[in-house]
RNA sequence: GGUUCCUUGGCCGAGUGGCUAGGCACCGGUCUGCAAAACCGUCUACGGCGGUUCGAAUCCGCCAGGAACCUCCA
C-alpha cells in the first residue's frame, strides 16, 4: 500500500508530493497562541489542522518533531512596531506580573487543547525563554547587511534584502506596490523605509518586559521569535511551517526574509496555511469582536449559542470541512455536526452486535484505501468522514440484517474506526464513559431494563413506559432493538 | 485602490472535464403496544451571461455578489 502524501504548499501555490528532507524524520513548526487571553473558535482551527497532520505523520511512522511556540513577548498591540506589548499591557491592567498573565492563559489554553484532544507538541518554546538566541539571530542579520540599528532599535532592511532575494515570495506582493499602498504611520522616522520591520525595539520607560541587548534595553520584534526558535529546534532546513492564513503576511513573509538573511537560503520547504472560521461570512477575530471563546462553546454561555457544544462536536465540525476552506459558524451547522458525530459513535459502539456470516454481501475492503487516498490528498478530512459514514451505514445495515458480513470484515470495520476516526482524526470516544470502575452502575441500568422487558412481556405498559420515561428524564437514551433494549447516557 | 480567493440543493459541505460525495433537516415507508433508534425510499444542486469541447459545477472571458490580506489577528 504505497502512500504518497500530497500537501498544498503556499509557497508554490500547488499541491506537492511530501518528501521529507531527512526521512524518516519530519520537522514541523506551527505558530502558536499569544497568551494574553482565552482561545476562541478560530484558535482551534490551526491546532486541530496541524494536530491531524502530526497524528497522520506518526501513523505513517515518521519520527516527527512538532514545535509550536508560545508568544509571550514582542507582540505589539498596534500597528507598525509602535505601541505596547500585549502581555505587558494586560499585566498592567490586571496588576499582575507579566509571567503570571502568561502562565494563567497558557494553562487555560492547554486545558482547551486537551479538551479538543489536541496532542501536545514535541516542544513548546516560549519567546521570552529565547531572548539570547534572538539577539544572536539579529546580530547575524546585521552582519550579513540586511538590518540596521536606529536609535536603539534594529530594523530589517527590506529594500536591501529585496535586491538580493525576493521579499514577497510567499504572499505574492511586491515592494513597489507595498510602498504605494502602505499607510504612513506615526513614529516611523527611525526606519529607512516604511516597509522595514522591527527586529529589536528599544523599550519606552513604562515598558515592563525588557532585556539587555547590544543596542538597548528592549525586547525582540514579533517575527524574529519564530525564525529563531524554528531554526534552533528544527535546523536551518526543515520540512513544514504552518499557521493561519492571516499570518501569511506580514508574519510569515518576514520570517522567510529573516531566515534567508541569516542562512542565505530558503529554510522552510513546505508552507501550510489553514483558512479562517467565519461568523456571518466574516472572519472571527479579535478586531471585529465577533469571536466566541472555546469555553463558551463547551458550556453554551455565549448569547449566540443555542446550546452547549462538546469539544468533540467542535473538533468534528472543524474536520468536516477541508482545512483550506473557510468554514462558517452557525448553530445549525454545529447541531448537524453533533448529530453526525453521534451517528458514527453509535454505529461504532454497535459493531459487536453484528451477527457473523459466512460471506459478505458488501465491499468493506476498499474503505481503508479510500480513507488513505483522501488523507493523502492534502488531508481531505471531509472525504474521510464521508467514508466513515458509509462504514456506519454498513454496520447499521448489518445489524438490521439487510447486508451480511464475515468475521474478518466486521473486525476490519472496527479497525477502520479505530485507525481513522480515533487515532488519526483524533476524535475521542466520550460515549458510555460510565465504564471506568462503574460497572455496578451499568448493571443497575441493565437490571431496570430487564424489569421493563418483563413488564412488556406481561403487556404492563404502564410499568415499562415509566421505566423508560424516567430513565430518559434522568438523561439516558433508551433504544429498543430486536435483541432487546440498549441504553446510553446522553 | 492593490494582491489573492470564493459563490454548490432548505442548511452545512466535498468535488478541477464525462461516472448519484457525505452530513443535518423535511417528507413517505418498514419495524414497534406506542415512541425513540435503525433501515429503505424521495428531494439530484452547482451566482448570471457568453465561449472552448462530442461533453463543464469543473477550463477561458465578462458581469454580479462576498471574503481574506495590505495595522495586531489562528
Amino acid at each position: 500500500m504505497e502512500q504518497k502524501l500530497v500537501i498544498y504548499n503556499t509557497l508554490t501555490r500547488k499541491k506537492e508530493i511530501f518528501e521529507p528532507l531527512n526521512a524518516p524524520h519530519v520537522g514541523m513548526y506551527v505558530c502558536g497562541p499569544t497568551v494574553y487571553g482565552d482561545a476562541h473558535l478560530g484558535h482551534a482551527r490551526p491546532a486541530i489542522t496541524f494536530d491531524l497532520l502530526f497524528r497522520y505523520f506518526k501513523h505513517l511512522n515518521y519520527k516527527v518533531r512538532y514545535v509550536r511556540n508560545i508568544t509571550d513577548v514582542g507582540h505589539l498591540e498596534n500597528d507598525a512596531d509602535e505601541g505596547e506589548d500585549k502581555i505587558g499591557k494586560k499585566a498592567r491592567i490586571e496588576q499582575l506580573e507579566p509571567m503570571e498573565v502568561v502562565q494563567f492563559y497558557l494553562n487555560r489554553y492547554h486545558q482547551a487543547m486537551d479538551a479538543l484532544n489536541v496532542l501536545a507538541p514535541s516542544i513548546e518554546p516560549h519567546a521570552s525563554g529565547h531572548i539570547i538566541e534572538q539577539i544572536e539571530t539579529i546580530k547575524e542579520i546585521i552582519k550579513n547587511g540586511y538590518a540596521y540599528e536606529s536609535n536603539g532599535s534594529v530594523y530589517f532592511d527590506v529594500e536591501k534584502y529585496n535586491t538580493d532575494y525576493n521579499y514577497g515570495i510567499l504572499s505574492h506582493r511586491n515592494i513597489e506596490e507595498m510602498l504605494s499602498t502602505t499607510r504612513e504611520l506615526d513614529g516611523q522616522h527611525e526606519k529607512r523605509s516604511k516597509v522595514d520591520f522591527a527586529l529589536w525595539k528599544k523599550a519606552s520607560p513604562e515598558h515592563i518586559m525588557r532585556w539587555t541587548s547590544p543596542w538597548s534595553q528592549g525586547f525582540p520584534g514579533w517575527h524574529i521569535e519564530c525564525s529563531t526558535m524554528s531554526m534552533k529546534y528544527l535546523g536551518n532546513k526543515f520540512d513544514i511551517h504552518g499557521g493561519g492564513l492571516d499570518l501569511m503576511f506580514p508574519h510569515h513573509e518576514c520570517e522567510i526574509a529573516q531566515n534567508t538573511a541569516t542562512e542565505k537560503h530558503q529554510v522552510v520547504k513546505y508552507w501550510m496555511h489553514n483558512n479562517m472560521i467565519t461568523i456571518g461570512g466574516q472572519k472571527m477575530g479579535k478586531s471585529l469582536g465577533n469571536f466566541i471563546m472555546l469555553n463558551e462553546f463547551f458550556d453554551g454561555s455565549h448569547k449566540l449559542l443555542a446550546q452547549a457544544y462538546s469539544p468533540m462536536t467542535i473538533r468534528f465540525f472543524i474536520l468536516m470541512a477541508h482545512y483550506r476552506s473557510t468554514v462558517d459558524f452557525s448553530n445549525e451547522a454545529l447541531q448537524a455536526s453533533e448529530k453526525g458525530l453521534n451517528r458514527l459513535l453509535d454505529a461504532y459502539s454497535r459493531i459487536e452486535k453484528i451477527s457473523v456470516s459466512e460471506q459478505s454481501t458488501t465491499d468493506i475492503k476498499s474503505i481503508r484505501q479510500k480513507c488513505y487516498d483522501a488523507l493523502n490528498d492534502d488531508l481531505n478530512s471531509a472525504i474521510v468522514m464521508a467514508h466513515l459514514f458509509d462504514a456506519a451505514s454498513m454496520i447499521n445495515s448489518a445489524i438490521g440484517g439487510s447486508v451480511h458480513l464475515t468475521k474478518v470484515d466486521i473486525t476490519e470495520l472496527k479497525a477502520i474506526f479505530d485507525t481513522f476516526l480515533f487515532d488519526i482524526l483524533g476524535i475521542r470516544n466520550d460515549q458510555n464513559k460510565n465504564g471506568n470502575g462503574k460497572e455496578a452502575f451499568g448493571k443497575a441500568i441493565d437490571l431496570l431494563l430487564q424489569i421493563r422487558a418483563e413488564a412488556k412481556s406481561n403487556k404492563d405498559w404502564a410499568t415499562s413506559d415509566k421505566i423508560r420515561d424516567e430513565l430518559t428524564k434522568i438523561g439516558f437514551e433508551i433504544k429498543d432493538g430486536k435483541e432487546g433494549a440498549e441504553w446510553k447516557l446522553k
